[in-house]
DNA sequence: ATAAAACCAATAAAAATACTAGGAATATAA
DNA sequence: TTATATTCCTAGTATTTTTATTGGTTTTAT
């Protein structure tokens, strides 16, 4: 029950964006040197984040990538769910769920669910960067 | 991100022991068999749970399990935690962390396992069963 | 034309999770 | 005291998920 290393390296690449941020794009072998991260496996990450519109690419020669939005727009709740799949602790509708399993589900795992939710939805890359 | 089934066996198991207690102890066959579950893995769960004074045993036949204490001692956040390993969304040392990582560990995940703790904490086998 | 970059797909490797097998220990009761 | 019902234990296998690698292709600035 841990958050994958897939979004703290998307969180880790958005912040190392953010705080080296200029006028020109910015490669994805820097960042990954700077991370001490595998580059082919950030292309995947980038990838994603790209996919979702949380940052855009410039390609050929001094190419790279951009943030797409402002910092404070950039929730880490969706940047989790984006890598990660979803924040749940359990899908919400398992199939085979028997009646028991279904009341566990509303009163432990959906509250769990919904407080993880709320938590996340309330931290941007800039709060999170300026350690709000 | 999930709460492995582990854990939701083990939250089911209990609750189908307060449930159907008596004065009998009760055969992991039974819950087994109640449950739809594999029983030689159940048996895994209630090792641990056994381990963990949660439930106690009586061998031989006519044996089984018992609930070691009242249900409302019975804290759903112990046995997530005894079953889970931990509730942890990362470890709260990760040896090569970075200063940049250590930063993102105190505002976004220190934060997010004291809310689940505080949470699943607060849930006891007997408000779970009663829905409260 | 060349080279620097993003982009893509497949798959290998590693780790975690779920499940199975088979028997040992223990206590009951006939 | 023997047969049996039960927990208990250890190891192993299978499955799934996660992480990482390999080996390219496409695009575009120079």
């Amino acid at each position: 029950m841990k958050i994958s290393t897939k979004s703290r390296y998307g969180i880790r690449m958005l912040i190392d964006m953010y705080e080296n941020m200029s006028e020109s794009p910015m490669r994805l072998a820097d960042i990954a040197q700077r991370q001490e991260v595998s580059q082919h496996y950030l292309e995947q990450v980038a990838s994603d984040l790209k996919r979702a519109g949380i940052i855009y690419s410039v390609k050929g020669p001094q190419g790279g990538y951009f943030l797409s939005k402002d910092a404070d727009e950039i929730i880490i709740g969706d940047v989790i769910r984006i890598l990660e799949g979803d924040i749940l602790l359990t899908d919400s509708h398992m199939q085979n769920d028997s009646i028991l399993q279904q009341t566990i589900n509303k009163s432990v795992y959906n509250k769990l669910n919904s407080r993880i939710k709320d938590l996340v939805d309330s931290i941007s890359l800039k709060g999170l960067v300026e350690r709000k």
